[in-house]
DNA sequence: CTTAGGG
DNA sequence: CCCTAAG
């Protein structure tokens, strides 16, 4: 939307006045002005390595610039740069909602000004750990430097000020910190003195992680102890988290400790997604990861801040690696806002899933985010569509959905109870997706860097797709994958089945499902049709052997009583002697009902009129039917 | 669209 | 459960 050359002017401008200069003037690099010059000609350079004699100055500069440095030693990447910079330069003026294009933009320009330097050293394997490092190293300051904007969305104030009242004040910092002592207040205090700006964060945890990374320059944060003393973890042993960015810091292997230790953090994952991205040549969403975490964070701490009840939590998972990287999946089924939108801001933070999504399926247009809420066969067309549905309104109308279910009274059905038992009880069943670890792995070495770690949760966006159904992969024989939405059948649901197919006869799918199942508002016809298909298998196999239930060890959770099985088979057959009959004779239609329905006894009855309609008057000839007696004998078993 | 049957 | 063929 904007002009290449506006970008790059935010670029510029970017470097000069947020930048450096805002973290240099709090400390103690006193000449502002050689900051600009010497970025924006390494810049200009896009190879980075020029760095000229800033070197000493930005030595003095506290951690958050060590990162930097380091990269503009390694050149690393310009697009890391950008992104940061491109944030503070946001801060400085843009207005936010121009944030993400404006990010993205800078990005891509800044990509495209040094690209060829940076393939170039992309596709020199040894220069490209140390990419790979910077990346993450930098990343890792990409926090802060994405901050700032936070801190405008938070007060809207001028840029100016808030380069002055918002410097971060190390002397605040000195000596020991406990973190784990320190009130909310205390620690926003802390946080401000680590990060220069303000935070409404309520959350303890976040808060302490926050500055213990910031302060100790690392995302090798554990969650158990933050005790900082001299910018370090005290109970870290890591020496090159150290404050004091020695030439060690610049070496590989001291990076990649780094790199190791934030293996699972979010921060860590977002580096590695793009240097993926990169190194693949593929950028798939043009938006940068920088952008994109950037934006997270944001987002993450708006939110945060304007719920103070809910901390968002799932953030804050993510946030700490020791948790582990897979969600139950079970989340509730509530889709609200948070929900939705912590999916959007997911799946920006991951164009590296997306990428692997893609290729999953072969089709360039796998919808991984969207909930699949096929019911009445959209399919295969609609399946592009479906993904740039608004997933609130599928994730409305499933509440919607549900909502009627669960105050539906069912037509003739048992009890209320039953029903709402029947909602609930599938859902309990849901189960995370599964990915297969191998196929993982593929896809991952795909983009010719074996990201070695595992790319975190497996399940995303449980709130809206489970709500509806349970989604699950099973292998295919051919290596590949199917979803299934599965949901178990209750009894409820196999008893309203088997009455109406005693009601209406097998085959009449459409009609159970209009009438018996038009609460379940899953459940296709031809879901119908396979259970009872199913049903009449188990049915036929139990009975031979004895008609009692527990004779063996169903691993299965739900045994289906024998009594339905029973009747299941009793209408098996019954169908089967009735139906040359019906065929011949009469009309299908409820033509002999109102003969003798006489035994009001429950699931009897509808059996009875079953016969009755099938047979005709042939009221006799049903009583002598084996198939009767058999019902008969159900009568008595069956609770129903 | 609904059924039926195979996978 | 999914897919497809057929009415």
């Amino acid at each position: 939307m904007e002009t290449v050359v506006g970008v790059e002017r935010n670029d510029e401008g970017k470097f000069e006045e947020s930048g450096f200069e805002k973290s240099s003037s709090s400390l103690s690099s006193p000449k502002l002005g050689a900051d600009p010059v010497v970025y924006k000609l390494v810049r200009i350079e896009g190879d980075g390595r020029f760095v000229p004699a800033t070197d000493d100055e930005i030595m003095e500069v506290g951690n958050l610039l060590a990162d930097d440095k380091i990269e503009m030693h390694l050149v690393a990447d310009t697009g890391q740069t950008g992104g940061c910079i491109s944030s503070e330069r946001t801060s400085s003026g843009i207005p936010q909602l121009e944030n993400s294009e404006g990010l993205s933009q800078s990005e891509n320009t800044e990509v495209d000004a040094g690209k060829s330097n940076v393939l170039l050293e992309e596709n020199d394997p040894s220069s490209a750990p140390s990419m790979n490092d910077s990346r993450i190293n930098q990343s890792g300051s990409v926090g802060e430097c994405s901050n700032p904007p936070n801190e405008l969305v938070e007060g809207q104030s001028s840029a100016s000020a808030d380069c002055t009242s918002l410097n971060p004040d190390f002397s605040k910092l000195k000596g020991e910190i406990c973190l784990d002592n320190l009130s909310i207040k205390e620690l926003h205090e802390t946080f401000k003195a680590t990060f220069g700006r303000e935070t409404t964060v309520k959350d303890k945890q976040w808060l302490k992680r926050r500055i213990a990374m910031g302060l100790t320059n690392s995302c090798d944060v554990s969650t158990s102890s933050f005790l900082i003393k001299d910018n370090k973890l005290v109970n870290k042993d890591k020496e090159e988290n150290h404050n004091s960015l020695g030439s060690d810091l610049a070496k590989a292997p001291v990076v990649r400790t780094v790199n190791d230790n934030c293996n699972d953090s979010p921060i860590n994952r977002s580096g590695q997604m793009e240097n993926l991205q990169v190194v693949s040549g593929e950028r798939l969403r043009n938006s940068s990861v920088d952008d994109d975490f950037g934006a997270e964070d944001l987002n993450t701490e708006e939110r945060a801040a304007k719920r103070v009840r809910k901390p968002t939590r799932r953030y804050i998972e993510e946030l700490s690696e020791v948790e582990s990287k897979e969600h139950s999946g079970k989340s509730v089924a509530s889709a609200k806002n948070s929900g939705l939108r912590q999916i959007s801001i997911k799946s920006n933070v991951r164009p590296f899933k997306m990428a692997r999504m893609d290729s999953f399926g072969g089709s360039g247009v796998e919808v991984p985010y969207v909930c699949r809420v096929r019911r009445s066969r959209p399919r295969k067309n609609v399946m592009a569509l479906m993904g740039f549905h608004p997933i609130g309104m599928s994730v409305a109308a499933t509440l919607v959905k549900k909502a009627i279910v669960v105050h539906n009274t069912q037509p003739n059905n048992e009890s209320g109870d039953e029903a709402l038992k029947a909602r609930s009880d599938p859902e309990q069943i849901q189960q995370p997706v599964t990915v297969e670890p191998e196929k993982d792995k593929q896809l991952s070495a795909v983009g010719s860097i074996d990201q070695g770690k595992n790319v975190e949760p497996k399940h995303i966006d449980p709130s809206g797709d489970t709500s509806d159904e349970n989604v699950v992969t099973v292998p295919t024989g051919k290596g590949g994958m199917r979803r299934k939405h599965h949901r178990a059948w209750t009894l409820s649901e196999v008893t309203k089945l088997v009455e109406g197919v005693s009601r209406y006869g097998a085959g009449r799918w459409s009609e159970i499902k209009r009438l018996a199942f038009a609460s379940y508002s899953y459940r296709t016809s031809v879901d119908l049709k396979d259970k009872w298909r199913n049903l009449l298998k188990a049915s036929l196999a139990q009975t031979p052997q004895d008609k009692k239930i527990n004779s063996r060890k169903h691993a299965s959770a739900m045994p289906i009583p024998a009594a339905i099985l029973l009747r299941v088979r009793e209408l098996a057959e019954m169908q089967s002697q009735v139906s040359p009959n019906l065929s011949s004779g009469k009309p299908v239609t409820s033509a002999g009902r109102n003969v003798h329905e006489t035994r009001s006894s429950g699931g009897l009855m509808e059996f009875g009129e079953v016969n009755s309609y099938k047979h005709g008057s042939e009221w006799t000839d049903r009583r002598c039917n084996p198939t009767m007696r058999g019902l008969s004998d159900g009568q008595h078993i069956s609770p129903f």
